[in-house]
DNA sequence: AGTGACTCTGCAAACGATTACATCAACGAC
DNA sequence: GTCGTTGATGTAATCGTTTGCAGAGTCACT
């Protein structure tokens, strides 16, 4: 029951001028003489001719769109990156083709690069195979938040700094036994918040002992996990920086139901000031990446590349910042000081 | 410096065939011998052969892809529905195009339904113009938790009844006096949901009082402001259902900074049992939807409609769920029932 | 009047696949 | 030996644009 499209031959017909000056009409408006556009554009109006996509893409040898390769779609850490993202990609004249990295099967990865399904791609999983990404007659791609080798061009912020900044936060408010709640082992933001927060606290003359450092994934019940670790050892950090606002909130929660005071008796620092960071209890301490911007930044630069035809371009670096709450305050003093 | 990719052509002529029979031998490969087939195969190995998309998709008229017209692609509770529905979407040979509705221009929206960019839309933002989805020669639309009329297909859940039941729980644990934080004016669901709670109050015979009832807009601040509006009431409801999880827990949160607490002094009930809701200090009492699942149900009854060629199709309503978790308690007893 | 220069428009060739139709060989039945 | 059938392949049209090239007209200047 599908309408019968009008197509420029339609227009063409009905303004009387060939193919080539509607099309030049329409995209090139200075390129045809007045009276000839008016008529075309009446034609256009009276068929309600709108040009096929998929035509057009074919024969400009584009697509029109940006593919960005979540881990995980269900993951509301992405949602306003996306929508930064999509914010100037959309005037930019692109779409946004969005795919889950994480319920695609693999193989389909190199099929979204090599296809030519998009002309240009974000990354937001650093997690996969660098080799997939090297692969040739792959269109420009940016790497958000993630990053992989010296090769690609990656908008991010810098992880380990903010590490630093959260541990000497909590040293300051007179915290001397610092835990840490870790995103997933082998992940580039895993690793390069551990080393900062490994490297602030032998700068201060701290160890960062073993236990007290939880496995987990950013998620959710990975903070609620590290709680029920933390609630079983026998010595116990006084604060505890997570590696995510996520990791914060389940690790919070989970501890305030096993009747444990934040900050009272356990500070907590996040990473990512989610938006909802402000809104628990008690309000979270956390290094606020400035999310919609890095959306907005790789969009800009990844339609740089496109536009300059290029498979490289500048990274970029853009500041993290402390927002002080309060799920951090100086620790129980009964507890005082390691030795 | 892009590469020259290979095409059909190229791989015929490696392969001693005609383009015809290469393009047979990858989507019907029966229809083609043992033979020439694996000659085939080789040689799209060897040039690394990937159809161009652009070049199928037109010949086929089609596009392969799916638009999801999202209200607020920043707002975390669309990311799960849009999962669910990518999960389906891309095992059906579809890709997911986002568009967010409220940075987008008006205009804009039209040409993306009529543009033929996509075989398919799924639309999340029921503020959308109905005259603008009426619009002939367009590709099967559904609607996703949101609708309008009868007209068009949806997935969705029975919102009033979520109402209800949350209304009906709180009664059953002794409230007398009920509020309702709202959602943005003029959203079906806010109405319905609004309706619902009415309806369930009427029936057990309790007034809905016009200042217990709190605008908002379904987010966080909005609930923020309702709590602010709550602590300056004289006579205060003992207990609140919110129209969602994020307000909710900005009710909550606002509150208990506030120094009220929950669920002592007041209870809570929420909509749509988002992750964090469990996390949250109290566990928030929820309405259940199944988003993952309205987005698949979504993508599964949108590919069929696609498939058959139909404009229209069946709608579906999915069941909701009372979440009985910490947030609600029986009334302070000091403040005993009206009159 | 001849000559560039310039503007506007049309012709027709891409773009890269899919597929209706034609062709041809092999085969079995009569 | 002929005919119809079947299966594999090739030929060429088609999808709906954009755009290089060329032709036609106009204008100004020598």
């Amino acid at each position: 029951m599908r309408q019968k499209v009008a197509t420029i031959q339609d227009v063409a017909r009905l303004s009387g001028v060939s193919t080539a000056t509607v099309s030049r009409a329409l995209s090139h408006p200075d390129r045809v003489a007045e009276p000839t556009r008016e008529a075309v554009l009446r034609a256009v109006r009276e068929t309600g001719y709108v040009a096929n996509p998929m035509a057009r893409n074919l024969r400009r040898r584009r697509t029109g769109s940006i593919l960005a390769l979540v881990p995980n779609l269900a993951n509301p850490f992405f949602s306003e990156i996306l929508s930064g993202l999509a914010s100037v990609l959309t005037p930019a004249g692109y779409g946004l083709l969005i795919a889950d990295t994480h319920t695609d099967p693999a193989g389909r990865l190199t099929y979204y690069l090599e296809s030519g399904l998009a002309d240009g791609v974000v990354v937001f999983d650093g997690t996969l195979p660098e080799e997939a990404l090297a692969t040739r007659r792959r269109p420009p791609v940016i790497l958000a938040c993630e990053w992989m080798g010296e090769t690609l061009p990656s908008v991010r912020v810098d992880n380990a700094a903010g590490a630093e900044i959260a541990i000497r936060h909590l040293h300051e408010m007179g915290h001397r036994r610092i835990g840490h709640a870790m995103g997933p082992a082998g992940n580039v933001l895993t690793e390069s918040r551990l080393a900062g927060a490994r490297r602030a606290l032998e700068a201060l003359g701290l160890p960062l002992r073993e236990d007290w450092i939880f496995r987990g994934d950013f998620g959710l019940a990975s903070g609620s996990a590290a709680a029920m670790t933390w609630l079983g050892l026998k010595e116990r950090p006084t604060a505890v920086f997570c590696a995510s606002d996520e990791t914060a909130c389940g690790f919070m929660g989970a501890l305030q139901h096993a009747g444990i005071s934040v900050p009272s008796d356990v500070s907590v620092v996040g990473f990512d000031d989610i938006e909802v960071a402000a809104h628990l209890v008690p309000p979270l301490t956390t290094i606020r990446q400035p999310r919609r911007q890095i959306g907005r930044r790789a969009g800009e630069l990844l339609s740089a590349m496109i536009e300059a035809r290029a498979l490289g371009g500048p990274s970029e670096l853009l500041p993290v910042e402390l927002i002080r709450r309060q799920s951090v305050a100086p620790p129980p003093p009964c507890q005082g000081d390691l030795p």
